[in-house]
DNA sequence: AAAAAATATTAAGAAAGTTTTAAGAATTAA
DNA sequence: TTAATTCTTAAAACTTTCTTAATATTTTTT
């Protein structure tokens, strides 16, 4: 299986750093973050698989982090809090963290509770690490590698088209207002871009398109926008 | 089967001699050292398979130096600790070793440990049965012993090109976002490091591939990020 | 059928991303 | 300590891609 990867979040460097060896000698890719901004930096960044997140923390507190963590994933976390504060409220609150482990702990407990979180999101839970290839007629998406092929034959394509393609495909029968396009690739507000996405569509189509003039692939819905074929 | 080296790492003269006479007891050969300093010069010179070492020392305490042994060689270690210390602390410095051990202790229990370990390491550890060697059209990547070879000829690289080139080969095909390498390899966020993931990339084209301008292992995919052909 | 609205096409200049050098900082070895 | 290696930064050359704007085409509406 692929390696997996842990994002440890906790103001204390020490304890960050004690994590990630644990970690590592488990065979695990761990990345770090000392507060509950730069953690969601890092999600969006890098595929994350699991999260060990300290209650308290400046910036955005471990709380507050899992509720917009959640909002854009859904990996498991792991809080960590001291004793003396007060656990039953952290409990009782129903954070929406999947395990809790207390301060100081037992770094072979941390350990297993992650291998075990790592076991149910793997097995069953939202991840498919396999391969994560879209074929639809003939026109074949390699998210990882993140290539684009049309019945075997490989199709260069720049950034900023290979991102549409992958919008359209990974949702595809799904129609997307060119705003919409434009905001998800972009990631920011479309504002008289409408012409530039047409662009790129057209471009897209004289790539993967037998003839761009009647696309199997890439349909135009009239006046509501593209969808991928399904 | 060949001698096995023990390096023995505590500022007690008394307890390091010790220990050397009850290992060499059992036949495997004894290093001493008098703290993490010297630990990791040993390390350096000579091969080790085991490490014993006392959380409590001048220079550079216990996991300190198991942080800076564990960047070199993933060896086996054994910590040692007084019970009467602040079992917080140890708890803490503890982090990293595969076993610990309570002074005063009995010498065969610690004589058991040892073997254990050694045992785990040499016939299925990380010593060189378990062959993680990643074969990609004659660039060898060896993760355990972090070497990698172009047809057969080694190469040196720098620790960080190193990672660079284990992170890449061992997900070869898959796009790495300038972002994501910095984040994995350093583990530390990426702002405006961007270039120096490209210089370091140069490097290591200018290492393994026949032509840097014409890499064939590692090469960039236009605006997304660089992976290892696969 | 004509007008209006939405999408398609084209090409050239602008922008963004990558490669390469080299020099100075920082780290590590001796 | 000094020397050597490694890392980072900055700048420039270079490559590829993106955007813009003007025009053409298609579809829908009137």
């Amino acid at each position: 299986m692929e390696k997996l990867t842990v994002l440890v979040v906790d103001d204390e460097k020490e304890i960050r750093d004690a994590i990630e060896i644990y970690l590592q000698n488990e065979g695990v890719e761990v990345i770090k973050a000392k507060d509950g901004m730069e953690a969601l930096e890092r999600i969006k960044q890098t595929e994350v698989h699991l999260i060990i997140l300290d209650v308290m923390m400046p910036k955005l507190d471990g709380i507050a982090a899992t509720y917009k963590i959640r909002v854009e994933k859904n990996i498991p976390i792991i809080m960590l809090s001291a004793k003396n504060e007060d656990t039953d409220k952290i409990l009782g609150l129903q954070v929406g963290a999947d395990d809790y482990v207390t301060k100081p702990f037992n770094p072979m407990e941390l350990v297993a509770r992650v291998k075990s979180q790592l076991r149910r999101y793997v097995s069953f839970g939202t991840y498919e690490d396999k391969q994560k290839v879209i074929d639809l007629h003939g026109l074949t998406v390699d998210i990882h590698a993140k290539a684009v092929a049309v019945n075997g034959e490989s199709i260069k394509l720049t950034p900023i088209e290979y991102k549409i393609v992958e919008l359209l495909s990974s949702h595809a029968g799904r129609v997307f207002s060119i705003h919409e396009i434009y905001e998800k690739v972009w990631k920011e507000p479309c504002y008289n871009a409408e012409n530039t996405v047409a662009v790129h569509i057209r471009k897209i189509r004289e790539k993967i398109e037998v003839d761009a003039k009647n696309p199997r692939y890439v349909k135009v819905v009239w006046g509501l926008g593209y969808k991928m074929e399904k």
